[in-house]
DNA sequence: CTCGCCACCTGAAACGTTTCACGTCGCGAT
DNA sequence: ATCGCGACGTGAAACGTTTCAGGTGGCGAG
């Protein structure tokens, strides 16, 4: 059923070391012999084990890109990035999902290690040190933190500048003169969400503004976005915030649903900032201002250095490479009614 | 570096095979032994070679997912249900995306039977028979089709029954009383875009209305959406299409957003129906109408056909299995303004 | 005619597992 | 004391590649 290399041999009258010639250095056997192991190959519908090649080679040309959450567009967008550069030279990229799970990504970082991929993307759920990928990198497999972790020694990274992305944010509400601003997201512990966080803190700080309501949320998506608005909803008007800022789209989107299911406006009654400025942003009930990230520029940029480390391991050194976010200012957060500044 | 089970063995000073039974059946092994070994392990970091182990085993562990779009929520949903359940069972899930590409299919496949994966879920991008899908039914990986090819007899088959889906839209937007009615989505090829056109076509033909005018997209994408609306915008107002069905959510939502751009109304000016229910449908500026389908439980149904037929393909009967489709009617196709029925 | 070289091809080793037919040892039954 | 048996270990074969040190034969140069 499943052709080897050696039937093709014996089907074309030439030893097991040619067949191999023909499929790796086809320059290398004469132009007959070539033909004749190839029409073996073609009757016999021989596909090459790539375990068995694997197993020679001591390493695979598959890229794994370890990801928080595949349902979240600004993660696919990542994933569209790295693809493009790693299938460019030749390589393949494999999508695994932690969804924030902890175990799960355990599970995927050893079976992955176990398959000896050639490098790692990976957005890791928690941030401290990660013994897996420690062992992964002494192994000598490149790993690339994506959105995370910059300043490691010991692998490259590429992020956004989030502190400044929550900076954007707050200084932006600052400035349509909102002065009681909620920030809803979680889990806290996640480095990007406690970034922007900070971000937003440090810039109403500098504006001697009071420090935002925090409402964490156990998951950043549409429903927690729903539940946490519904609580900012039941606060007395008078503690209500007049400003949401929201750690992602997907929470924010919530929100907007939320709010507007109490019959509240937004801009007017609530203001709301979402982040990365996913595609479903501008297209939202009230189209979302939101904080852009170069998301595919992110997963090419990951990849590249993945790369790069994965050719020339000796000359590699580690890089850190930071993107700045931008403001993408649209109804959500601008009165309507006349009212400019 | 990489240590293997010889090293382990050596240094629990026992044989080879014993320390694979250590891994394999631990039960087998005397505690005390099983204890050295596991300590071996241990200090030397070992980490099984899978390479060497699905060669030996002749097939992999891993279960591949083939989808047409990452970015489509539709996707991923199914890619969650998938994944529940292969990882319920001790597999692994790889995620790969043609992105409606032949060829980068066809790269996926190649590589993928390389791979000796143990299954495949795909969504192939064209429908005609597929060598290479043939190719793997032959050499006895299982393959299971989603959203596709219902009735091919030597695999088997998950799908929702989008005729089904394009006659509920089509009849919904029919009974709102609406004549004109346009269909945007494409490639026509694409047998969901061809079913779902078919669908509507023969509700309308039933109500002796006219069939619908055919907008066709390169592909399925918010972005086309937008361009295919802004023809229609173009069209004198007495040829205007006054409801469009849209063969997927990314399409209405691109059309939603070209429509307002040109100061149409939804639904007033144009009713709007789309496909999939995404969870954005219902966020968007005009809460969507939509065609639900079951797309968590499509994955889930594709896995276990799949496990079930890898590990008893004896038995295996192949099925086909098809889900029914539900209207969900929001605002997008409801006028605001009291004119019931 | 002989030598050396080149082009081409061969065969075996090695990669790290798993599996399986066999040893070995100790102990209870006879 | 001997036999048989169970429990535990062993070692080699096999999986399908790739690689590499050599073989072989033909041909031009001397």
């Amino acid at each position: 059923m499943a052709a080897s290399i050696k039937e093709v041999a014996q089907r074309a009258g030439v030893s097991l070391g040619t067949v191999s010639n023909v499929l790796n250095r086809p320059d290398i056997v004469s132009p007959q012999t070539r033909r004749r192991v190839q029409e073996a190959i073609e009757e016999l519908g021989f596909v090459r084990n790539d375990s068995a090649r694997q197993l020679r080679a001591g390493r695979s040309r598959t890229v794994a890109i370890v990801v928080l959450d595949v349902s979240n567009p600004f993660f696919t967008d990542v994933v569209r990035g790295a693809e493009s550069v790693v299938e460019g030279a030749g390589g393949m990229v494999v999508v695994c999902n932690s969804g924030g799970d902890a175990s799960r990504e355990h599970r995927h970082l050893d079976v992955l290690e176990e398959q000896r991929v050639q490098g790692l993307l990976v957005t890791p759920v928690s941030d401290g040190r990660q013994p897996r990928l420690d062992r992964m990198v002494k192994r000598g497999i490149p790993v690339v933190l994506v959105d995370r972790g910059a300043g490691l020694a010991n692998q490259c990274s590429v992020a956004v500048d989030d502190v400044l992305g929550g900076r954007l944010a707050a200084e932006h509400l600052a400035e349509r003169g909102h002065r009681r601003i909620a920030f809803v997201g979680g889990p806290l512990s996640l480095r990007q969400v406690a970034d922007r966080r900070a971000g937003a803190e440090s810039a109403l700080a500098e504006r001697d503004l009071p420090p935002p309501l925090v409402v964490e949320t156990p998951v950043l998506s549409v429903s927690t976005g729903r539940v946490a608005a519904d609580e900012i909803v039941a606060l007395p008007a008078t503690r209500r915030p007049t400003a949401i800022f929201c750690a992602n789209d997907l929470v924010a989107l919530g929100a907007l649903q939320a709010l507007t299911a109490h019959g509240l406006r937004v801009p007017d009654d609530i203001a709301l900032v979402g982040y990365d400025d996913i595609e479903f942003a501008a297209g939202a009930a009230v189209p979302l201002s939101s904080i852009r990230q170069p998301r595919e520029q992110l997963g090419r940029t990951a990849a590249q250095l993945l790369l790069e480390e994965s050719t020339d391991p000796e000359h590699h050194e580690h890089r850190h490479v930071v993107f700045q976010p931008e403001l993408a200012v649209r109804q959500s957060s601008e009165r309507k009614r006349r009212r400019t500044r």
